[in-house]
DNA sequence: ATATAAAGTTAGACTTACCTAACAATTTTA
DNA sequence: TAAAATTGTTAGGTAAGTCTAACTTTATAT
């Protein structure tokens, strides 16, 4: 049995790592950034890790989740995501309110619990962020996925899903007019800081590079 | 913001003294039993709880909620019925399932969350055990209560509650025919081991007094 | 009414998860 | 490639919540 920290350790490695093939491992600082703890807890937790064989990790080395880490990770994760979907869909929670409650749920011990949630909702695959939920047996759709900063002028696309869950951002991406399956086009990108000027549903709004860096387009 | 350990021990107490005004006062060693700790730990806390105002309690003297200590240990509560009427109803866990999923969930910081929550159920008045649910207010209907025990021979009474939660008795419940509005006729009582002879749908059983007491009966 | 039993308290220790401060290794960059 | 910056590690400390062992107070029973 892990320890509610301890899921949150082998989620934040998750993040930093097991979406994206590209960078597979991740240092102490990144984590302890992440996580806002300081990177000396980080090194203690490391080593209790590392112990429990859920890690891949040796002195001054990158860090990096073994299969078991990962499983555990990937659990954790579906478990956040259908209940962000259970108090969006059936609570009429708000995009914005979901994620900060989940952080909470997520770490309720039963099996029996999920499974039953997962059948109440009907299965869903995606998230109130347009996330894929991991299946029962850990498998995680994974498609590559392109950012709304790689698009190119004059082009069109969807919009997947978001990266960053924080509050803040979300009710930003809602005030643009911004929502999962919008219809983005790309107007114009400033040379000088990236800016970009886009049109949903026909009105024109300037979003940051930072911005288009969180969403997730198709 | 309390922690869930001391949301624990205010729960306790209520147990102990808060539901019956015939027993407003508890001990360490009653609370550490009940909590399944030793009565050291419990002295630790009843100093911080004394601190934080939320019990009364002299050294070698008994312990009794404040108000503000009554209060939280009933939206405790209340948010432990709510998730066991969750559980129940819509997520078909069974009466004996409920209460170990909702010793965890009881915890979940989230004002909105519990008022959503019981909004959806259709603002239930009683849990799967037929206990009382208290409202968003803190009101809690506590009407006197008698147990099976109580019954005298001949007469019939209708199961309102079960005062024990616990699996393996509510397991024993079933097994016997009962559950929550069954008609019992109580038949005949052992001088020598008070057990009684009760029957329920026409079905004749034998119960100790033990099982008696932890029966709510009208 | 006093001896024994029961209940309650204190002191000291452990674990988890965190911190700061000092130091060591590695990476970057001039 | 050596100095500077960054990153990572260690040592020692804190708070919460638990324990055991020894002790004190209160209650019970003859």
């Amino acid at each position: 049995m892990l320890s509610n920290t301890e899921e949150n350790y082998l989620k934040g490695l998750f993040h930093l790592t097991g979406e994206d093939p590209a960078k597979p491992e991740a240092g102490t600082n990144e984590l302890a950034t992440h996580l806002n703890v300081k990177p000396a807890t980080v090194n203690d937790m490391l080593k209790k890790l590392k112990q429990k064989k859920l890690i891949r990790y040796e002195k001054y080395g990158k860090i990096s989740l073994s299969p078991e880490g990962r499983q555990r990770a990937i659990e954790v994760l579906r478990k956040h995501r259908l209940w962000e979907t259970f108090l969006y869909q059936k609570l009429d929670f708000t995009w914005d309110e979901v994620h900060e409650v989940a952080e909470q749920l997520e770490h309720i011990q039963s099996k029996k619990l999920i499974e039953k949630l997962d059948q109440f909702l009907g299965h869903p695959e995606v998230d109130p962020h347009g996330e894929a939920i991991p299946a029962a047996n850990g498998e995680l759709k994974t498609q590559p996925r392109k950012t709304l900063a790689e698009i190119s002028i004059g082009k069109t696309c969807k919009m997947m899903s978001v990266k960053d869950n924080t509050a803040s951002f979300l009710q930003y991406v809602v005030k643009v007019g911004l929502g999962i399956s919008s219809n983005i086009k790309v107007i114009d990108r400033q040379e000088y800081d990236a800016m970009l000027a886009i049109e949903v549903d026909g009105k024109v709004s300037n979003v940051s590079q930072k911005f288009a860096e969180n969403i997730f387009v198709a």
